[in-house]
DNA sequence: ACATTACTTAGCCGTTTTGCTAAATATACT
DNA sequence: AGTATATTTAGCAAAACGGCTAAGTAATGT
């Protein structure tokens, strides 16, 4: 392991990074859940999410845990309500792989 | 099938392209593909393309197609060689779906 | 015509993804 | 304590993906 001065970040983990969000990002139904979590302001609670597809809940938890592991989504529990809220921050990083075809 | 005014796109085709793009940049080595061709200028033949790649040149073929058929590669043949185009403007949509969360 | 170069196509096969149902968990309500 | 609500976890099966090898095609060189 290469010793690295602290909050200098290894090159690969933001290749894992964009991995993990490129992947997340190829199916529709999980760039729908980020888009209606965005024009809801921010954030959503799971049964809002799951109620706007016709798939079985389980099959949207699964989505939501994919966006979750890829950073692009955060969640807090409150009483028995899991609240999911965007990572717009993390979603730039599209944009920052975008630009080397800028440059 | 619904009429429209010439030039204007179903809403669906805009869908298909996300869907035919996300899923495409969803492996590391087409990301890769469409970064090198972009860096050496636009255009590169499949032979150089797969060159850069440890697995057999079929498995880079195949990628390479899948980046053609989302429209992020177009290509011509030129005697043996086939050369591979970047599509910049496709890729722009990218940018476009990403510009819904900031609106 | 035959060999070589530059690929692509076909098809198999293991792995990952994505859908489902059933069961578990955890909080809140009575 | 028991029930309802909100949501996840487990586990299965079908489909999609990504690797490979072998075979095909189409130009070019001899």
């Amino acid at each position: 392991m290469v010793q690295r001065k602290s909050g200098a970040k290894e090159p690969t983990a933001r290749m894992d990074a964009y991995e993990a969000i490129f992947s997340a990002l190829a199916h529709p139904a999980r760039r729908r859940i980020l888009l209606t979590i965005y024009f809801e302001g921010g954030t959503m609670t799971a049964g809002k999410i799951a109620e706007m597809f016709e798939s079985a809940w389980p099959t949207t938890t699964r989505h939501i845990r994919v966006l979750e592991t890829a950073g692009l989504l955060r969640h807090e529990q409150q009483g028995r309500h899991h609240i999911y809220h965007l990572e717009r921050k993390r979603l730039e990083l599209v944009r920052d792989w975008l630009n080397w075809f800028s440059k």
